[in-house]
DNA sequence: GACAATACCTAGCAGTTCTAGGTATAGTGC
DNA sequence: GCACTATACCTAGAACTGCTAGGTATTGTC
């Protein structure tokens, strides 16, 4: 998977996840390559920043919390704020105006080669 | 529309350009603000380069044409190869995967606000 | 006591795109 | 003949950014 398409697919998905309910770092990259089929293959060292980012911009909240087993390690939950909401609407819209531009062109060539698709 | 998505989306753009048949870089550009609805806004500086990358790649190939109306300015016209038409083929695949695992998400969201969807 | 899994963090390198600037011809209006 | 716009192409290197690589720490288990 090219880098380019990694990165600009990076914050709506992990948006999109958050927008799922509160979740924290390990968690969401799990996530994540199941939803890619475990094709995107991120590290953990990408994700941090992405999410330090996203708080940065006001578009999520975090806070720590332990585990109801109060042994466990301490996670850092993300929270999206409504401010995300709107982001994740807007960068919704933008996909939808690239994929129907390549929609358009892909339209007349042979079928698509994909293994699994639409899946909803 | 953020960076990042234009650069990811360039290459499998133009490639799905240059296989409807061959192209020159000016006619491109017009084309894409064409399939964007004018949202993409390239400039002739973005597109150059990228078609010497595609060269340099081997997806295309280039050749000088003086159009019928001899007098009239020289174009660089460019006709995707057989290896591009593979590459295209696996940029669609990838390009399924993510907007796969983003409708996944949206799913469950509300409707979409775009303006024109679905045009295919 | 050693290893793996969970869980998080960051400096700064590495890689790239795009900006900004350049060249040149054809056509149009005056 | 002159000025302006549209057409048509090119490139160096600044500017940006994401990611690599390395770090810390706890829990469980063999």
């Amino acid at each position: 998977m090219p880098k380019d398409l990694v990165a600009a697919s990076a914050t709506p998905l992990v948006l999109g996840i958050l927008s799922e309910g509160e979740n924290y770092g390990y968690a969401i990259l799990k996530r994540v390559n199941q939803l890619s089929s475990g094709e995107l293959e991120w590290t953990d060292g990408m994700l941090y920043p992405l999410l330090h980012r996203l708080e940065r911009l006001g578009y999520a909240e975090a806070a720590w919390k332990v585990p109801s087993g109060s042994r466990a390690r301490r996670r850092k939950y993300y929270r999206i704020t409504e401010s995300g909401r709107q982001a994740l609407a807007e960068q919704r819209r933008q996909w939808t105006v690239i994929t129907g531009a390549l929609q358009d062109l892909w339209h007349e060539m042979s079928p698509p080669p994909s293994p699994a698709l639409l899946k909803g």
